[in-house]
DNA sequence: GGTTAATCAGGATT
DNA sequence: CAATCCTGATTAAC
């Protein structure tokens, strides 16, 4: 794998464009074979394989029951006695990158030693050229690294709330921050992307449009580099001619004076405000403004990243990666405060995919009145004729086609009546207050939780046991994800590249529920029967398991086993959709889907006939085809056939 | 009385 | 060390 990547020079820069750039770096390692140089090969803190044999085999003897939390928490506290400096993390054989190797030549090793990180990088770099394959390698690196960093958020949380029930006293007064323990652990294991060079313009595997829900998020990615600020530069005395320069600005309404007209912003400089963002003194140009100002003067592009209030996430934000602008124009103004401030006139550069900001709002327009802003290309506002909580909507303004509106609608998995032989009284949960580590059918998840209090999908397993019809607990159990059917509003949309596909017009959090797999599960001689009738059939074992890939720890734990717990027999059904159907059926196939199949059960106790439950993989922005892993080879035209 | 704004506290990075 | 377009919860204000 290569990435092209220019570094910047000043000379080049005040030149015309066309220069060829005087330094090439042809051969820049991925950013995952860099990591390694964060581990001192000489220090002897390897890794342990006999205690973590130990520790792996313990998991699986007792079937990953409540050990399971105690490793996480184990893995926690690790984590934080070593930033505090305690003793007793040396044991850690995880305990990596405690003193990292620098390369940076400025600074006295005395200095490096004794700093707990690496800086970042002071060369700036602009990556280009990138092949397809390069772009699948980075875009799988960065979701990767998300998967990490979201699992990590979820579980820090989550292992605070055990905590707080361990201890049994008065609910805490603030909830712990995921979100920075999560980077937290990343950084200590350098997992943060893009630090080893400046990246000027695009960052590699981040594309216009990605949502993050979490300023710290667009840290470990490389994005933009400060967790609070706004504008992220190289400061002057980093940079090799002695003046700062910015890379990347975010946008999230923090000063009045900001204009934001979507392709022209007009941003306002740091600076000048009290605690409470209020302007009360005048602004200097100088730290950001200065970059931001010098970035202008060389023509040098900057990312920008809006920040958006938006209901959906629980800290209420979004921000969105809207692309690259210019800045044209910068000058001094006096601001609705009274007091100066610096703007500047950033400048979309064309040619960009449409910004995510303008879809989300399109988005949010379409979802109440669709007719009004889409008047042309609606088949059905609803498919489902009000069997899904939600309307489907039914959408095609390329071509005649109206293919789906000659299926009835499938709400949920038919299985054949022998799979509910032996359900009754008694297979559930008695719990009444809660289904806690006690209840029932969290023992059969192995002894913890499948979901947070937010139903998103905590790990993926083999199958995941939900409380059901006949346990105890009421519908607003934890416990009950999946078998509440959809919550966004979807549309069935057709697309010159895929044929019909499904999109959504909300934000999809990653790990949450998107919605069931449905068909009607044939035995064997039926579908034996159907396949010589040439009708095309589901086959659920032929769906890649990505569930793998959801709250996999191994980047940072030695120990994490793989779940195969429970474990159940290869999924040997089939499931005909020939008649009946639901929007799954439309989803697209890609080896790097967006959306993930994870069986469940809870009307039944069958493990060989699970429902197939669809996942958000990544945060799905709004209009963004979903995609599914048939576990075919990656071709747009090997759609699966019968839903083309 | 419920939503929204101001305020406070706790933090990470540069 | 202080400054920074952060989060999460509490309190004040409509």
């Amino acid at each position: 794998m290569e990435m092209n990547s220019v570094t910047i020079s000043f000379e080049d820069l005040n030149s015309t464009p066309t220069t060829t750039p005087t330094l090439i770096f042809p051969k820049l390692e991925p950013i995952d074979e860099i990591t390694p140089q964060f581990t001192n090969p000489n220090s002897n803190f390897s890794v342990n394989a006999t205690s973590s044999q130990t520790l792996s085999s313990n998991v699986l003897e007792n079937g990953g029951v409540d050990s399971e939390y105690n490793r996480i928490s184990e893995l926690f506290r690790a984590a934080f006695a070593q930033r505090n400096g305690d003793v007793e993390a040396f044991d850690d054989p995880d305990c990596r990158a405690i003193v990292p190797v620098s390369n940076d030549s400025q600074v006295s090793d005395i200095v490096i030693a004794r700093r707990k990180y690496e800086k970042r990088s002071s060369e700036l770099v602009r990556v280009t050229d990138l092949k397809p394959e390069d772009d699948r390698y980075f875009r799988d690196l960065v979701r990767k690294t998300r998967m990490l960093y979201d699992s990590l958020r979820v579980l820090a949380i989550l292992e605070d709330e055990i905590n707080q029930q361990h201890l049994g006293g008065p609910t805490k007064l603030t909830r712990s921050r995921g979100d920075l323990k999560a980077s937290q652990m990343m950084r200590e294991h350098g997992l943060w992307l893009n630090r080893d060079k400046r990246t000027v313009g695009a960052i590699p595997g981040v594309i216009v449009g990605d949502l993050f829900l979490y300023r710290m998020e667009l840290c470990v990615v490389g994005l933009h580099g400060t967790p609070q600020a706004g504008i992220d530069y190289l400061p002057a005395n980093r940079s090799s001619n002695g003046e700062p320069i910015a890379t990347s600005v975010i946008a999230s309404g923090g000063y009045e004076d900001d204009e934001d007209a979507g392709d022209v912003i007009i941003y306002t400089g740091q600076g000048g405000q009290d605690k409470n963002s209020r302007q009360v003194v005048h602004q200097k140009l100088e730290g950001g403004n200065l970059a931001l100002e010098r970035s202008m003067h060389y023509g040098i592009e900057v990312r920008v990243i809006r920040g958006f209030k938006y209901a959906g996430s629980s800290s209420g934000k979004v921000y969105v990666y809207d692309g690259l602008y210019r800045i044209t124009e910068s000058w001094f103004d006096v601001g609705k405060s009274g007091f100066g401030v610096y703007k500047y006139k950033l400048v979309r550069i064309e040619n960009q995919p449409d910004m995510g900001s303008a879809v989300l709002r399109f988005a949010e327009s379409l979802r109440t009145r669709p007719l009004e802003v889409r008047p042309m290309g609606y088949i059905s506002l609803d498919i489902s004729r009000k069997k899904e909580n939600v309307p489907v909507f039914l959408f095609n303004d390329i071509d005649n086609d109206r293919d789906p509106i000659c299926y009835d609608y499938l709400l949920k998995t038919v299985f054949p009546p022998y799979v509910y032989q032996h359900v009754g009284n008694g297979s559930g949960c008695q719990c009444t207050d809660g289904c806690g580590s006690n209840c029932f059918c969290t023992m059969k998840n192995g002894g913890h939780f499948a979901y947070d209090m937010n139903g998103v999908l905590l790990r993926g397993k083999p199958v995941i046991f939900e409380c059901g019809p006949h346990c105890s607990c009421p519908l607003t159990c934890r416990n009950r994800v999946s078998q509440k059917g959809v919550k966004n509003r979807f549309e069935v949309f057709r697309s010159r590249e895929t044929g019909w596909g499904v999109r959504s017009l909300d934000l999809i959090v990653a790990g949450s529920f998107i919605c069931e797999y449905t068909g009607v599960v044939l035995t064997q001689e039926q579908a034996q029967i159907f396949t010589m009738n040439g009708d095309s059939l589901i086959y659920p074992s032929h769906f890649a398991e990505r569930w793998v890939e959801w709250g996999d720890l191994s980047q940072i734990d030695s120990n994490y086993v793989r779940p195969a717990y429970p474990s159940i027999p290869p999924l040997d059904f089939a499931m005909d959709v020939s008649r009946m159907r639901n929007l799954a059926c439309y989803m697209s196939h890609s080896s790097s889907s967006n959306v993930l199949v994870q069986p469940v059960l809870y009307d039944h106790n069958n493990v060989s006939f699970p429902h197939l439950m669809l996942f958000a993989m990544e945060n799905i922005p709004p209009l963004r085809e979903l995609s599914i892993d048939y576990g075919m080879p990656d071709d747009s035209t090997a759609k699966l056939a019968i839903c083309s």
